[in-house]
This record gives C-alpha cells, sequence and structure tokens, in this order.
DNA sequence: TATGAATGAGGTTTCATTCAT
DNA sequence: TATGAATGAAACCTCATTCAT
C-alpha cells in the first residue's frame, strides 16, 4: 500500500470515528445540547481537529444524517429490485423502515427534526446539494416500488412521486409523534407496532379497489 | 365596566400582544435562532416585560402551541359533535387540518417541532400539565371519531387509539415533510394538496372492506 | 386625636410593617438575594410603596441596622448606670450581649455583615450620620463602663475608646466566625456559649494584676 | 524543561494572572459589584477565558480566600513547630496576624466576610471541602499551640478548639470591626496597633493565674 | 398615599470557532 | 495534521426602581 493510500485511509477513519461519536453525543442531547468540546472528548480528539474534517456543527449533523438517509435508500433499493410482487414488496419496505428505526432509533428522528430549515442554513451549497440529492435518492427508491404498482394496476392511480411522499411523509410523522407521546405521557414505546399498523392501512389505501 | 375588569382585560390584551409577536418571530427565524429581544421590539415592549407573562422562552414558546392545540382540539370536536355519517365526519376532519395550515402554517410546524424533548426541558409542571392536557384532549377527539365508525363497523376493528395516533401522525408528518421539501428543493408548497390526497388514502386504508 | 396624630401614627405602622417584613426576608436570604417584591410581598403592600418609605434597599437595611444598634446601645446603658461593681456591670454587659444574639440572632449577624463598605456606598448623607451616631452612641456606652473600671483603678490602663472597640470586635467576631462555623461545618451553634467564655476570657485579660 | 512541563507552567502562571487582577479588583469594589467582566480586563484576557480556569464568580473569590487561608495555616504552624515557650509562641502569632494583615489587608477582609452563608451556595463540592479543610488547618494550628500551653499548664483549662475559636474570632472581629470603623468615621487605620492590643489583653486573659 | 406593571441596564455564562504552536 | 487554550459575541434573565393611574 503507497503512503498517498495509507494517509486517505487514516482520514476516512478519523472521519468515521467523529461520525461515530457525533451519533452518540446528539442522540443522547439532541442538537442544541450537545457540544462540539463533547463530541470532541467522546472522539478522542481535539476541538480543533474536527473542524479539520467538518465545516461546523451544521454540516456534522448533517453528515449524520446523510449517511443515514443513504443507507435506508440503498436498503430500500434493494427492496425495488427484487423479483417479489408489488404487495410483497410494500410488505418489506414497511419492514425495512422498521428496522431501521430499530438500529438507530435516536439518530433517525434528529433525522426527521432536521427538516426543520433551522439547521439547514449554515451548509455550504456542495453538502446541501449532497443532502438534497441523497434524500431525492431514498424517495425516488419508493417511488419506483409505487410506480410499479401503479403499471401494473395493483395500486391507485395517481402521480407517484405525490404517493412516495405519503410514503415517507406517514414514516416520519409515526416516528416523530409516537416518539414525542412518550416523552410527554411517560407511555412505552409503540413505535414498531405503530408503524406496522400504519403502513398496513395505508397499503390498503394505496391498493385500487 | 369596572376598575378590575378593565385591569383584567388589559393584561389578556398584552399576553395576546406578546404571542402576537412571539408567533411572528418564531415563526420567521426558528426557536434557536429567535431572540427575546427581537420578540420584545417586536411587541413593542421590554424584554423585561416578557418575563412578567412568560417564566422564559420555553414557555413563551410552548404557550404558543398550547393555544394552537386548543384551538385544533376545539375544531375536532366541533365534527364528531355533528349529526352526519362517519365517512363525512371523516372528510371533514381532513378539511379541518388543511384549513388549520392554511391559516398558521409556521406555527402549526412549530408544534410539532415541539415534540422533540429537547425544550421541554425548562416547562414549569403546571405548563407542562397543560400541553399535555391539551394535547390529549385534541387526540381524544379524534378518538371518538374513530370508535364512532368502528362501533358502527364501518372502520377497521383496531383500538381506536392507536388509529387516532395513526391519523395524526399522518397529519404532522405530511406537514413537516412536504414543508422542508420545500425547502430543500424550492418546491412550490403542496402540503394542502398532499394532506387532502394522503387523508383520502388514509380513509381506505381505515374502511372495513 | 387629631387626623394630623393619627396619619402620623399610620405612617409610623407602615414603616413597622415594612421593617418588620425586611427583616423576615434579609434574615432568611441575606443582603442580595432578598428582592423588594418579596419584602413587600411579606409587608403585604407593593413594591412601589416600600420607596415612599424608605429611599432603597441599602437604606432599608440600614434601617434595620440602625434600630438594632438603638437597641443595643440603650441596653448598654442601662448596664452603664447601673449602681453595681465595673466587675457586674461587666458580666451583665457580656449577659446583654448574649440575649440580643438571642433574640434577633440574624439581623445581628446582618448588623455585622454592613460592615462591610460595599453596603454602606448609596446611603444618603442623613442615614449615614444616623448609622454613625447610633453606632457611636453604643460605643460610647461600653467606653462609661471601661472607663469608670480604669478611674477606679480596676481595668488596665489603656485607651478607653480602643478598649470599647476591643469589646465591641469580640462581640461580632464571635458571632460571625462561629455561625460561619456552623455553616461550614454543620455544627451545632456554640455562639452562645462561646460567646460567655470569650467575654470571661476577656474581662481577666483587661483586669489590673 | 520538557513541553508537559512548560505548558503546566503556563497554565499555572495564567491563573495566578487570573487571581491577581481578582484580588486588586474584588478588593476595590467587593464582591457584588466586581464584574467578571473588569477582572478579565484587569488580567488582559478575556471573559469566557476566566470561566476556563474558575467554574464561576463564586469559586474565583473563594479561591483567593483558600490562598490566603493556606498561607495563613503555614505561617501559624511555623510558630506552632519552634522550639521556644508559649508565651512567646502566642506573641508570635500575633506579630503573624498583624503581618498577614498588612501583606493584603483588603482580601483578609473579604476572606471574613465570605463567612457569610451568601457567596457559599454556588460553590461546588470539591472546592467547599478544599475552604472547609484549609479552614480546619488553620483551626487546628492554631489549636496545637493553644493544647501545648494547657498540657504545660500554662493555659486555663479550657477545651483548646473553643479557645482557638476564640483566638480566630478575635482576629476576624477586630479586622473587620475597626475597618469598618474607618469607614464610618473616616478614621485613620487602627487596625494594626488595635490587633497588637487585643492580642496582649486575651493572653492574659487565656492565661493561668 | 398606594399601586404594580413596566422598564432596561447590566450581569453572568456558554460555546462555536480560530490560530499559534 | 493535530492541538487546545483563548476568544468574544451574544443570549437569557433579574430586579431595583419608576411613574401613570
Amino acid at each position: 500500500m503507497g503512503i498517498y493510500e495509507r494517509k486517505r485511509r487514516e482520514r476516512e477513519q478519523r472521519r468515521s470515528q467523529i461520525l461515530e461519536a457525533a451519533k452518540k453525543v446528539f442522540s443522547l442531547k439532541g442538537f442544541n445540547s450537545a457540544t462540539m468540546e463533547e463530541i470532541a472528548g467522546e472522539a478522542e480528539l481535539s476541538p480543533g481537529t474536527l473542524y479539520i474534517y467538518f465545516k461546523n456543527k451544521e454540516e456534522l449533523h448533517t453528515s449524520l444524517s446523510i449517511d443515514l438517509l443513504e443507507h435506508i435508500g440503498n436498503r430500500i433499493n434493494q427492496v425495488a429490485e427484487r423479483n417479489v410482487s408489488v404487495d410483497v414488496k410494500l410488505d418489506t419496505l414497511r419492514d425495512v423502515f422498521i428496522e431501521v428505526y430499530e438500529d438507530d432509533a435516536m439518530i433517525l428522528i434528529n433525522l426527521f427534526h432536521l427538516q426543520s430549515g433551522e439547521v439547514l442554513k449554515n451548509l455550504s451549497e456542495d453538502l446541501m446539494n449532497q443532502l438534497k440529492e441523497t434524500s431525492a435518492k431514498a424517495l425516488r427508491a419508493i417511488k419506483a416500488i409505487v410506480s410499479e404498482g401503479i403499471d401494473q394496476g395493483v395500486l391507485i392511480d395517481e402521480h407517484p412521486v405525490a404517493l412516495a411522499d405519503i410514503v415517507w411523509s406517514t414514516y416520519s410523522g409515526v416516528v416523530l409523534w409516537v416518539d414525542s407521546k412518550r416523552l410527554l405521557n411517560d407511555q412505552k414505546d409503540f413505535v414498531k407496532s405503530t408503524l406496522k399498523q400504519a403502513f398496513d392501512i395505508l397499503k390498503v389505501g394505496l391498493k385500487k379497489h
């Protein structure tokens, strides 16, 4: 391995190290209460180093979101490309959503909160584009499934982009709301079961009757 | 009018004056970027005065949310009490949601963001309870409609509380997501049309087949 | 009773009412943490009213101190004027000090803390003079006893003013120190017993041998 | 000198720099009127830097007191360990007290004022313990001298802890009272002479007759 | 005289970000 | 590249005091 390659890997590894730490701290404290110093400490690095790899706090946070979005997009694409019926695909999509939630509940919640304009203001154009693209990709993956259903006459005859939005909205809505209900009312965690139920209902609603 | 009554009205009016200003500034800047000084300026009052009427920034923000939640709850109750079929009630519920969004988009968005635990930490127990209660009330109103449908054998045979959660989740999900899509992609505002579509699909999904 | 006389009495009573409340609150919270609003509340009056009777917070606090100083001065004078030996007078003086401490520990402590220049800066010249005079009066009363002892050849041959200062210093020193020891070390209240002991030792030290 | 050692020294120096500035400003204005910004200015540092070295204003002030207390404790211990008579030790103790006053009058006065519970509220448990321990150490040093005298039958047969309290009380009492007399009556500074006199009297009072 | 809502200056503190080493 | 001490702007909030009623 050449010296250049080794350097590149080291850089890559540092980046991951920081992202891992950031994930932990953001999950625990939320965006505003998390401090760069704390993230640096968690990553066993100094605050200054964080700024070598990420332009600012917003970009660090957004990078996390992009990574998760990318992961979600990939998983959905896998579903879309499988050689099964649309009906099964919708069920599998639902299960992917649940699985992602189970893996990384807090980051997912933060991702949906990022949908607030407030955090997006300090992003560099570059990262903003990346975020847009990754987000769009995930949506396109959903749209692919929906489109297939429409083409086969299985799903209702609507604009597939709009339907994909509704699928995604249902996802974020359930996650945010049921999670916050837990905070407000000290209830148990019903996110998974509610997600399942919501998507079962949604599937019926989407079907041509 | 007695002096006592006049004083009470003046107080009430000051409070509204502050809430009105806060609504404007929070809508424009979001919770964190909005400053108490700016809100005070907008209300043509001094910063100190804000703290006579509201214990801190969080409580001022939450008061806005409570007011809106109360309004929503009332509107839903009106729907629930009408002497029409469940089918019509669901359509009217959808229209109420759309109407509320049209009246006060930014505050509604802030309300849904409040579902993040971060803002809830500095609330007095009193206001917290008020928030919980108002929130629960709105949910109960939805549940009433759903329960009626279940009892009449029109809607699917599920726990009405869970169904109410799903209805509300759909609402918050669509509002947050489609709004953020606008921010991300500079698209036009599709919230209203998407809300309509989402609830039409949801209604079908909820129906017994 | 004429209307003028009644008004005067009412004023007097309001003043006492405020002083009483201030004593309570200052004792509980100390000078800085006590707020004018809280004192007003305790006196069942409005904040504004306090400023009719006292120019500012410092003057209100100082008025309390002056009242206590006056009381101490009177009690010492009673001792000085009694027809008993200097030896007995010194013992009685000691007992007066202990008694005053028992009656109003916190105000006495505040009085000694007032000896910090910080509180004295906002006083009107008028009140400052009053404070000086009352303070000097109490000291003169002690000096009278000490002088008598010197004249009779019972006490050591020193400047009586200096000796009076030492007596008073011992008083304030023990009260402040033993009280703070309680705060620091959660010890029991040894002020009274230590006062007794300190003055017994002091008496021996003052005596001509 | 290694890099680690140099860094440590730099840190140490910064700390001293801040303490020095704080001493100046607290002495001039007293605890409440002194502002962190002013101290920062005096130290030619930014306000934020102060908070790297001291948790808050109270801790900065208390650190000054602890340093002085430590110094006093050391000086007394030197006296206690000398190979001279108790009588000489008591005289030397008195001279140490006077010397400390001469070196740092204002900080000593602030130290005695710290004995007010008000300032102690924001202290970390750690610093609180440090304060307690340093304070106890100084007292123990006095107690050692007194105990020796009691054991040798030179001093009166009392609990040495109580006697140490009385010695310390006399110190703080004279310093605070005579200093405040200067403020009140614009008198000259009699603290040193009064201290001398007070301890001479005290010594006689403590002696077995 | 009494009220008490309103004022607004000013203080402490936090923390993202920089930069000399 | 990595460090981490230093920065300094800016925010929240308090509360003594005022003044129109």
